[in-house]
DNA sequence: GTTGCTGCCGCAAACGTGTGCATAGCGGGT
DNA sequence: ACCCGCTATGCACACGTTTGCGGCAGCAAC
């Protein structure tokens, strides 16, 4: 090929058709500048080249620095994907979520992508739309592209993943959702004391008749937080009604179903406890159907504090997850994990009950108010 | 080295230390079973493995079928960074949002994600931080991971992408806040149409004084709100008065600092017109404040439909955006123009405006309202 | 028996980078 | 003159795929 064809960039994709005269045809995809246009064009070899843009001591200072400018101008960006062909380390992670729509995972996954991209990873989204057949196709897809680690949040598939990342041989870390007791790598928040303390607050307010609205799917973080309103209702020495616990589905409208199952009964729970902050939509919102009123007739706590819980009225009294937080640990975990060293199997974050306006003395006078 | 070695999978790091009299040290990171690996087990050629395993017609069914039914059994999971390499095509796409917290860009990532993998593509998650400089940067890191197209929402860096592109040569298309006229693949929504919509509903109820409550960030999207909001005055014959149109931050926290400026006005209005959904959380929050109700008081309309205005109190009045759809259609968009085809510039989705019971008669009696 | 065709398969090159090793230049000491 | 050591550079691979092309059987047609 000329010499001198080369003088600036690559060009819009040629229009023109090749007469053919090569003896290759020219390739469709528009050619990147690669490594070796900028060693022709330096004069020196393309190994050069490549210890001169990653600051090697083994390069000439002068030489390096008119590489560089040469690079700049020539406006040279690196391929990871050459890059990662042979260091055998693509940077890249993969997270899976339930659905980025979710407000709980878009929030952790802001954390992680956050701490990953300040550590030089990239990340790669991946959704499992809380099916565990669909979450494992995501985690093999992932594989295939040789991500360096995983994190995986309320995983559907659980204890199944060992027989998988002993073939897969990939690092990773599950938050939330995790089942105790296994060798994988997880954090996740104090469910039980999170739940023992929302409940504890509605008994300290004089409730005794405490509903638990759940979530059926099955999800580890569900079974614990059942427990921890389960022990604080045996702590007080209040007799555990079955029929108080019931169950949705997570999300708001089959709360509602579940809420309005509870209104039904001969004599209706003066408080509920909800599985999360969604699920206390639901739940408000068939209580207000009935033509009650929270909390003066009904008090409601959720779980998660997700942004919105402090606007609705009345606003939320809910127990917060640490979700950015959550996030950054994650990635933290998985970093220790992907360089090698041995990381601390369970990370566990505290749960902090937040005190609103949901919530109030079993006569219906407020609590926790200061003003009106 | 030994034939039979190969039996079973690669195994765990080798914990045990090797003891070095291989010419090479074993390396540090363990390697995947490869297309060679499988070739050798199979006693065929790489190239023929690497054609049963696309269902190529050129290899022999039986030897095909055989193949793979090695290379299953030996968990082999082919490279999509080598195949990336090779074909010049990485079957992965960036997406840059402000940050995937945000509910807005969490519905329209779930839109795109969903789509991009039914086409058999990963997506890179990104997050802008709604910084010009940061979303430079990560566009130019997303490059260097050669991914095959890019979609960005809400940019802050807009027009400045046309000489951008022609280096990068990317296709893209931008969600929201793209600038009209230019050259660029975008989607949006009419925006014009949406906020007059919810404008001229507030004036059919009476309203004379509306206010406007912004976002001071300069979002082309803001630009056009502002002006369906002037259009539907105009239209209806309302003066418009500037000390009327506020800008918050497009968050709560700010939103609520501008509606609180509003309220100290000699003659407040009577119902305010909010940039988005954050907005009116905030506006509302600052109308409680002052201990005027919603909407007896003051009416409050939004812009997005987030999944928690229904479940505000009052239910909140809005333009709902299709976001999942409009990230559908991102990468829609985005695919025929990866396939080569020149694609439709600019689509732009139809606002439509939910009335629910933010807002009401100016005199205070409630609107659109069914029972009680 | 030569030619040609079809069906399978392997060779070799390529993609764009990183890196161990050899080597060239050069200055200094004996 | 020789050797040594240091610095800067190039050579030759390797990473794990895809793909153009040539080859080699087998078989039919002439």
């Amino acid at each position: 090929m000329p010499e001198k064809d080369a003088t600036k960039r690559t060009g819009a994709p040629a229009h023109g058709e090749g007469r053919r005269e090569l003896r290759k045809p020219e390739r469709q995809l528009s050619r990147q500048v690669s490594i070796k246009d900028i060693a022709r064009l330096a004069r020196v070899s393309h190994p050069t080249v490549s210890r001169a843009l990653q600051n090697s001591p083994l390069v000439n200072r002068a030489t390096a620095a008119k590489i560089r400018k040469i690079a700049e101008a020539a406006g040279y960006r690196p391929s990871a994907v050459a890059r990662g062909l042979v260091t055998r380390r693509t940077k890249t992670i993969g997270l899976v979520v339930t659905t980025v729509a979710d407000p709980f995972a878009g929030a952790v996954a802001c954390g992680v992508e956050q701490s990953a991209n300040d550590h030089g990873y990239a990340v790669f989204l991946a959704n499992s739309n809380a099916n565990a057949e669909h979450e494992r196709k995501m985690v093999q897809a992932l594989a295939e592209r040789r991500v360096d680690g995983m994190i995986v949040t309320s995983s559907r598939v659980g204890s199944d993943y060992l027989p998988m990342l002993a073939q897969l041989n990939v690092p990773m870390v599950l938050v939330n959702d995790q089942y105790p007791g296994e060798f994988v790598h997880s954090v996740m928040i104090a469910n039980e004391d999170g739940s023992r303390a929302a409940t504890t607050h509605l008994i300290q307010l004089g409730h005794r008749r405490i509903a638990y609205v759940g979530d059926r799917s099955g999800y580890q973080t569900e079974t614990e937080r059942l427990e921890g309103y389960k022990q604080a209702l045996a702590g007080a020495g209040i007799e555990i009604n079955p029929e108080l616990a019931v169950h949705g589905d997570g999300r708001p409208d089959g709360a509602a179903e579940a809420m309005e199952s509870l209104l039904k009964l001969a004599e209706p729970p003066t408080a509920v406890c909800c599985y999360n902050d969604m699920t206390a939509l639901g739940a408000i919102r068939a209580i207000r159907a009935r033509g009650l009123r929270v909390p003066e007739d009904i008090s409601v706590t959720g779980f998660d504090d997700l942004f919105f819980a402090q606007y609705l009225e009345p606003p939320l009294t809910t127990v917060r997850q640490p979700m950015y937080r959550m996030g950054e640990l994650a990635m933290e975990n998985l970093l220790t994990l992907m360089s090698g060293k041995d990381s601390v199997a369970q990370v566990k974050v505290e749960a902090e009950l937040i005190v609103r306006k949901s919530t109030s003395n079993v006569n219906g006078r407020g609590a926790g108010r200061r003003n009106g």
